[in-house]
DNA sequence: CTACCTTATACTCATTATGAGTACAAGTAG
DNA sequence: CTACTTGTACTCATAATGAGTATAAGGTAG
């Protein structure tokens, strides 16, 4: 699978002809001093003797683990054991992702003929301690997506982004016949009205993947990125995780819109600006603190517990917890309205 | 995989010892005289000779197809051949939707050992003639969820699979020690103020499963329901079809209400009414005539044609076109708003 | 042709939600 | 005490929503 060490030509299972590894990958994001933050192991080496599979020494992987036809009754609980021997961390919530099986996206699978197929979840937690496990690091997400973070206004880094895109499309667009990557483009990155959709993390990797921007394009074949954005386009991560990763940040964003996650990523009492400030984290969005204390309160998303927080620096602040009756009341309890800063 | 008739001991992408069987299903949808269709196959026989696996003979399935690791580049290209193969059809629009690898749900893995894994698909396109394939049929989907739809008001089924469930849970409560199933009925069934959403399909299904009402239940376990309401909730589908179905509609559902999809269950070109019908028939709710026209039309989601269609027994109506441009133009295009009708 | 049916489309209106502030409260640091 | 910090309560204009009423433009029965 992908992120799997376990040798692609050797046993599995206890059978000998597989061929077929499926695996699991785990994106587990936490929010800490307001930053998002996503567990990682490593450091990888390359398992394979693989010309081609050479991962860089340094870029981080997500946790993972092997299915294990025999033994796992479901793919759930095989990636929650995984990531508990892995991590030591016991995970709560949990959702799954998506499935890949791209032939070649795994530098891995090689010449073998062997297949990788693998099965991505999404776990929310508060980050804790790793107790004493040796390579599993807590990561800040925005090292990988550094154009996510619009909390602070429009990155910079953005129209750079949509210069080499436009550079790119117009190359492709002359040679084979013109496809509209230019909608695309505008799209993704918000050129048109619509402006900046949080939710659409995955599509922009995949356009920068595609238009050979990001490090993973060039560590995949074993070559050296052409164009000098590549390095600023954030940390690569091992075999296609950062695409995981994506995937994953994407998915929270979206459901935080209608689900009340948000709330599995602070402690049980809490105070409303931290609430707001693990929604602005994993949203890279930033909010009007009055109104986000007025769309919670009036949703019944949370309760007032009478005790207060001292230590905010100023006027010591309520503590709530979440109302888990909400759920029985409203129909999408979650932070509907979620806009980037307007352009200053 | 859940659906393939392939053998689960012989011999699987040419290797001998897989014991793990991929198999990819497709819930494939339409809109037809304004009422949901799902792509079905069948009938299904037991392929195996295990004595747990006895499909009801006139319960239709999925289309379905086994993933071939040595040609099949990635796994959405080798459901949609799959799907060609079996029913002639060509998908156009697709999405993933889950993947299961549960112990013992599917029937057919047996006393084998083997080990079935199954990933779901997502397809919405216009029902057309099923070119002359033997076994493809097109079936109501509300005959596998009659509760699931609300277009004519509240069904009167609801009622009664409230008692059952609660019921259910009372007993369940005495035995072990009393979890809360009470707030997942009211949450799943919109009992308490939330009332219905519609998006909680695969939630409700379950829900059913684990009461021990649907006809699955006891037909895993070769038995017969003790519940005389059993029969009445809907027809049972081959193996985990159903609950692979839910998934799909439960899907697309919430998925309308951010991403325009509903224009791919309608021609190029269309009546509002049609849209309007085609967006009731998937989330089984109805919705003001006026105020979907006010919604679509300021969504900027359609462009008129200036043509009309004479046709509608009345006044004719214009015809329009879905306007692709609205993705650069707005975040979030889809129909936001769909309530249940309010009580008589 | 007219009366009356059907469906389409345009407007109205009260209510609620949202974005953006202002104002005041209640702490800490000096 | 004063200055500064963060929390919390209101205000207000604008936009979105739910629910109608009114009018338009076809058909058909007589």
């Amino acid at each position: 699978m992908s992120g799997s060490r376990a040798s692609s030509t050797g046993t599995a299972g206890g059978q000998s002809y597989p061929k077929l590894l499926v695996g699991l990958n785990a994106v587990i994001l936490a929010v800490t001093r307001d930053q998002p933050r996503v567990l990682t192991v490593g450091p990888q080496t390359a398992s394979l003797g693989d010309a081609s599979a050479k991962p860089v020494s340094t870029s981080r992987a997500l946790p993972f683990g092997p299915f294990d036809r025999e033994h796992d009754r479901t793919l759930e609980l095989c990636m929650r054991e995984a990531v508990r021997k892995q991590t030591g961390i016991d995970l709560g919530y949990v959702e799954q992702l998506y499935t890949f099986a791209d032939k070649g996206r795994d530098p891995r699978e090689g010449s073998g003929g062997s297949r990788v197929l693998s099965v991505g979840y999404l776990a929310l937690l508060q980050e804790g301690p790793l107790a004493g496990v040796e390579d599993a690091t807590w990561e800040d997400c925005y090292e990988f997506f550094p154009w996510e973070d619009w909390r602070g206004g429009k990155p910079a880094l953005i129209e750079e982004i949509e210069a080499a895109l436009m550079e790119w499309s117009g190359q492709v667009e002359q040679t084979s016949g013109g496809s509209d990557y230019r909608e695309r483009i505008d799209i993704c990155f918000g050129r048109g009205d619509a402006g900046w959709d949080a939710y659409q993390v995955l599509e922009r990797y995949e356009l920068l993947y595609e238009a050979k921007l990001v490090a993973e394009y060039w560590l995949d074949r074993s070559q050296s990125p052409t164009s000098p954005i590549s390095a600023r386009l954030g940390r690569p991560m091992a075999f296609d995780h950062r695409r995981i990763l994506a995937t994953g940040l994407g998915r929270v964003r979206g459901k935080m819109r209608y689900r009340p996650v948000a709330f599995e990523l602070i402690p049980e009492t809490f105070t409303l600006l931290r609430l707001q400030h693990a929604v602005e984290a994993i949203s890279g969005l930033r909010s009007h603190k009055q109104n986000f204390r007025r769309l919670v309160e009036r949703s019944g998303l949370v309760d007032g517990t009478g005790k207060r927080e001292a230590k905010t620096g100023g006027r010591p602040a309520e503590l709530f917890r979440f109302r888990r009756a909400v759920l029985r009341e409203r129909r999408a309890p979650g932070v509907a309205t979620l806009r980037p800063p307007r352009a200053p």
